[in-house]
DNA sequence: CAGTGGTCTAGACCACGTG
DNA sequence: ACGTGGTCTAGACCACTGG
């Protein structure tokens, strides 16, 4: 037998879908039958059909059967980028700067983000991420000094927090933002262009289990994007 | 034997991971190893730790065992969202404008995106999107009409063409690129708000094999934002 | 309640890449 | 060379859900 192996049927199935023969809303034949059409078992058809239900391409239900969906979820994953590999991909040097760092109360729409009551002390630091000696990025950063209190020690001129902190309190999970605003004075004069320039923004709060470790806002130069392939 | 499936496994490996029981760069222990651990059979496992590569937690290679990452690639997957959907998600009632239609030669730098030679023949469309007559997005879209001609006859009035496009060129692949981007004039405009604004925009082109189909950028209302989950 | 997908098992062979 | 992950198989049982 050639190599029929889960990739290649469902390569094959994708073919079928996109050359019109099932078309959007059809049920297409179950398992059992496309195992006997490719002549291999049901096990390998089905974990093809399953990687193409991640994909977004097909609905898959017991009993109803497994049907092309009406409008494909177009989904694309992206990885978040670590900073540092963003410069030194580019072949610049990688460097944190330090612009701002202070132990205070907890604002209140930041002892929200971190579920936290609003007296909690916090360590809160700002840092230009510099390639070359340009100013990459902005990071406005807040850490819940409970979940991590040795932070206020680690040499941040020569690691970032988000690497220290990566080390130190790993695999948290978290959510993410991705938005667009408005430069303010600190990162016009950072990025040198007017106030109010539009800048691609990340915001991210990490968490491990139940304890809100941290949370931040990173701010790009003017003219970052993200790319990904649909 | 209680229920043991691969998420289970996948769970507790994840959880002994974040516990620092194995720390980055460790290698964890073989797959028959930890089959005869949790009592159960290699494939379960391996389905398992498949999984956890997949999530960027681990990395597997033969021979050489499976290894905790040093530095998590952190990703997620964001749902490409259609417009209709979220506007009416939101309880809003939708209806797609129409600003602009032309078909017209290929300005350069959009014949660059979908390959085509600088004097091909082009449908051009600027549309907004309406939620409850409030512009929720503006699009500004190109079709190679030699991909898709009917696209003259569409009703885009009722449907967008993405929605159109999608039913008579489903399935195609494509590029993303998410940015941040200023309020033009007609933005502006559209949004009740100032120019220089920043946008949340997304940029698509789409192809199906080697034929471009369509290449837009999809401009946001101020405060649009993206969430995922890390 | 019956048919479909979801999953597990035990065993087997293969491909890769490290030592 | 050989140990590790990658994959396939045949058969089985289960869970869900639509008719």
């Amino acid at each position: 037998m050639s190599t029929l192996n889960h990739q290649t049927i469902r390569k094959a199935i994708r073919e079928r879908i996109e050359s019109g023969e099932w078309l959007p809303g059809a049920t297409i034949p179950g398992e059992v039958d496309l195992a006997a059409e490719y002549g291999c078992s049901r096990t390998t058809v089905n974990r093809a059909m399953q990687n193409l239900a991640d994909d977004g391409l097909i609905e898959r239900k017991r009993r109803a059967g497994t049907r092309v969906k009406e409008i494909p979820t177009r989904q694309t994953t992206f990885k978040i980028p670590i900073v540092r590999h963003e410069i030194e991909a580019s072949g610049a040097s990688y460097r944190p700067h330090i612009l701002e760092r202070e132990t205070i109360k907890a604002p209140n729409h930041i002892a929200a983000r971190l579920h936290l009551k609003k007296d909690a002390k916090l360590f809160h630091l700002v840092t230009a991420h510099l390639g070359d000696g340009r100013v990459h990025a902005v990071e406005d950063r807040w850490v819940n000094l409970s979940a991590a209190p040795d932070i206020i020690k680690a040499p941040l001129n020569e690691i970032s927090a988000n690497e220290w902190l990566i080390r130190k309190v790993p695999y948290s999970s978290g959510d993410v933002i991705f938005s667009a605003s408005a430069a303010a004075a600190r990162e016009a004069e950072a990025f040198e262009t007017k106030i109010g320039s539009a800048l691609f923004t990340i915001d991210r709060t990490t968490w491990l289990d139940d304890v809100y470790i941290t949370t931040m806002t990173l701010r790009y130069r003017p003219g970052y994007n993200l790319q990904s392939r649909l």
